[in-house]
DNA sequence: ATCATTTATCGTAATATTGCATCAAAGCAA
DNA sequence: TTGCTTTGATGCAATATTACGATAAATGAT
């Protein structure tokens, strides 16, 4: 089928794994890893950095903005993009929490 | 094309991509979530819990074994599935330091 | 040995993703 | 205006993912 199942799911639930989802991508974990270096960039930054074309780093780009990782602002012919950190508070607090409730090896 | 460029980048960013990408998926974080409340479970719990298939579900628990999320210990004619903590707390480390790193808006 | 239970695997159909070349749009400079 | 720069959109081709029915393998019970 290829098509993901989300209606059963709770929303926040589905939320959660979109993000996860998003930032499940050597490209885009880069481009995360970029942006926690140097706070901001644009798409050029990102082309001269990574071996990847323009077109596929502007897609990862709009990916990563569709779930609200991260946000871009118009700057002139260039956009400025950094980080959103509530999502990422959001997923401290989520494997925070994980961690402290896995004990032990069970099995 | 469909197939990621993984040779570009380091190592481990590919790793932690692959288990984010693992996690990034509904009906697998409904496993973990189950698993954190469970501690432990067999295939058959799911399959009554959520709305897949057994297939569907053996294949999501095979590609959360696969990078190391989960651990399986065969018992009788189940198996026991389990959290593997060390996944948990190295993704703890890395949001907590990267929600740490991120300042304010920049943009 | 036979049967039931449990899980994994195979095959396959539908859909999604990835990467890129190409082009369109929008702002800036002269 | 004309050009240049930067980014986003479109349209592919190749591959990956998802879901499931059917079947196989392994264990335990009778």
């Amino acid at each position: 089928m290829g098509i993901t199942k989300t209606e059963p799911f709770d929303a926040d639930l589905v939320k959660r794994a979109n993000i996860l989802k998003a930032l499940g991508h050597p490209a885009r974990l880069a481009i995360i890893q970029h942006l926690l270096e140097q706070e901001t960039c644009i798409c050029g930054d990102l082309v001269i950095k990574l071996p990847l074309a323009q077109a596929t780093i502007s897609q990862h780009l709009r990916e990563l903005k569709q779930v609200g990782i991260i946000q871009g602002t118009v700057s002139g012919t260039s956009v400025c993009y950094c980080l959103n950190r509530e999502i990422f508070k959001e997923l401290r607090e989520f494997f925070k929490d994980s961690a402290k409730q896995i004990k032990k090896k069970k099995c």
